[in-house]
DNA sequence: ATAAATATACTTGTAAACCGGTATATTTTT
DNA sequence: AAAAATATACCGGTTTACAAGTATATTTAT
């Protein structure tokens, strides 16, 4: 019978595992029992076992960490699961928070910071690094628009190319409306012609 | 005196850095000597000490990977570079091999494998894994146009939202030679207006 | 149930972009 | 020195986008 913090590893860099392992093999308190470099093989895992923590990176080749976390956490509500990733991304972290994430690391971490956060969602509580509150407090001034439904739509065609002609065609709308939505993007985004559009919607990954 | 195969590594995560060595340390014929996070203090390393392969990653926060590359090569045209990144961007490749690298990984890579590139580098042997090799192979298909300095510069002012007359204002140009310009670019990237042009062009990382 | 957000559609006018040409001076490369 | 690439500039005409307003039906949230 073992007591130690179980915890769960997936990430599809062998090296970044070895690394965690290596980092938490200094910590007797827990104990990393499996790794996945593949998200289905760990959603599989956890359906059928128990553990305490999950850590998760965000990039999977086979299916994104986000859908994973809203499965896993669809699942067993029990467990703990701690988001991972390289790049510092504020809409992902709060996607992943969505999804029942309790914590957020960037890979940069230290050991003693890993640590923390291991324990801390395994007692329940939330834990989020320094520099992740900071990019969330940061995302949050520089407020990125709300778009709807129907912009996005007409966004991603605006940036293909298509004249609010051909997209009124396509969507059985007057070209009018579609000029109307046009004219409320450009608005939204605060910019006056449509390649400044695009620019900026790429620039907030909203396209 | 140690006859090992003396490796350096270079990344800003800690735990990319323990995965490294820990993985490295069951090949007796190389040793990990140092280990850096930051850029820059690896530069000053290596100008004052010799080493025969540097592992580096490309997203440093002080110093671009590429550069860096560039600077040590220079400074010492007997070492050995590998590249390193996540992310499979294929002219980061090029450059990088351009600046000096004698060979490029992306992360995902097996302990073996990383054996493998280090020791071909070491023998003067270039390595690059099939992955890499795709990438590249996949790039080099979709040709992506090449941008006069002209062209450049034009194309940043349309992304920022400036009008064909503002343009030519801010390049003391006629707006006849910056609607010229205009018609070319969307001719190279094969579009037909200024929004698809700036996707296009966001999309191939040429702005 | 009511307020707010979203999606729809119109008018009139102006400005800008796009198309298909042509032309030539200046660099840069071979 | 010749060829190729780049940068410059023009004409005439058509299409599309943009600006500033108004209006209303339909969803969605409170």
């Amino acid at each position: 019978m073992n007591s130690k913090i179980e915890v769960i590893i997936v990430d599809d860099h062998p090296m970044v595992i070895e690394g965690l392992k290596s980092l938490l093999s200094n910590y007797d308190i827990l104990s990393v029992t499996h790794t996945f470099t593949k998200g289905m093989e760990a959603y599989d895992y956890l359906l059928a076992n128990d553990c305490d923590v999950v850590l998760m990176d965000i990039n999977l080749p086979d299916i994104s960490g986000i859908e994973l976390c809203g499965k896993v956490s669809a699942a067993n509500t029990k467990l703990k699961i701690l988001g991972m990733s390289t790049h510092n991304d504020a809409s992902i972290i709060r996607q992943m928070v969505h999804k029942g994430a309790k914590g957020y690391l960037i890979k940069n971490a230290s050991a003693d910071e890993l640590y923390t956060a291991i324990e801390n969602v395994y007692e329940g509580k939330t834990y989020f690094s320094h520099e992740v509150q900071s990019i969330l407090a940061e995302s949050s001034l520089k407020n990125i628009p709300h778009l709807t439904r129907r912009e996005k739509e007409i966004l991603s065609l605006i940036a293909s190319g298509e004249t609010t002609h051909q997209i009124a065609g396509k969507l059985y709308l007057s070209p009018l409306t579609v000029e109307t939505h046009r004219r409320n993007l450009m608005q939204k985004f605060d910019v006056n012609n449509a390649p400044a559009l695009i620019k900026m919607a790429i620039d907030q990954k909203l396209l």
